[in-house]
DNA sequence: ATGTCACAGTCCCTGTGA
């Protein structure tokens, strides 16, 4: 079962390169955040005319994420079932696994109001994981907005004083992961660099400015049974690209007759 | 470091968020 994340900094935008995307890679299971719509425009039909059923969290301008998935989609549920008034969560269940798509804040400033709410996000993320069904398999994907180590940025000491980098979210994400999830990109791949997002401005992509921020966490006796996870860089070249890069992994799972 | 992109409203430019 091939499950990717993707940002794709709205679907309006991107929707060409998605469904270009999905024919190319044949996903079977999608997590998309920033589709930045309503549910009211979401592209259910031709999501469905590519094999795929979609539910979607929307909220219009800002935030927004979906799955869609080709293997059933059951019991979708959307946010943290708080007062979070942003649309960042939604999950469902396909193949019998508990996926989630995350949205994490990106906290604009150390000393923004919105770093602290990023923070309150993940710890709130961690207690959501901490209930979770424990008989299930669990895949959590999305833009978690924080470079988990030093390898996973460019320049480490250019980024010093920034947010994605610092210690209080990298320490709020390690909580999120000791609720039994593991950074599977990382576990396959400790060596290397493997960048997801890349900012638009001053060439960054072609310089190598990148940063490893989407993530996809899952459980420890389904990261056993992972084949792959990796980076699909080439997502990120070409016309109107999203500035981040699709995560993929494929696991020994749910396959007949295999 | 700030050379871009996408959105909405002020609506063909500007402010905001990333």
């Amino acid at each position: 079962m091939i499950v990717a994340t993707w940002n794709v900094n709205s679907l309006r935008a991107r929707w060409p390169r998605v469904r270009q995307w999905l024919t190319l890679r044949s996903p079977d299971v999608v997590l998309l955040q920033e589709t930045k719509m309503t549910d009211a425009v979401f592209p259910f039909d031709e999501f469905r005319e590519l094999g795929y059923e979609a539910a979607h969290y929307g909220q219009g301008q800002w935030n927004g994420v979906a799955i869609a998935s080709r293997v059933g989609l059951d019991d979708v549920a959307r946010g943290f079932g708080d007062d979070d008034p942003e649309a960042r969560l939604i999950a469902a269940t396909c193949a019998g696994v508990r996926v989630v798509s995350c949205y994490v804040p990106n906290g604009r400033a150390l000393d923004d109001p919105h770093y602290q709410y990023k923070l309150a996000w993940l710890a709130a993320l961690r207690d959501y994981l901490a209930g979770r069904d424990r008989t299930r398999h669990v895949i959590v994907g999305g833009d978690f907005n924080v470079a988990p180590a030093d390898i996973d940025c460019y320049d480490p000491a250019a980024l010093a004083g920034s947010t994605h980098v610092s210690e209080p979210e990298r320490a709020a994400l390690r909580a999120v992961e000791a609720t039994g999830v593991e950074d599977l990109v990382r576990r396959l791949h400790p060596d290397e660099p493997s960048f997801t997002w890349w900012d638009y401005r001053n060439g960054a992509f072609h310089r190598g400015w990148g940063l490893r921020i989407d993530l996809l966490l899952v459980d420890t006796a389904l990261a056993a049974l992972a084949r792959t996870a990796s980076v699909d860089r080439d997502a990120r070249k070409g016309e109107k690209p999203s500035d981040h890069a699709p995560v993929m992994a494929d696991f020994a799972l749910g396959e007949s007759g295999g």
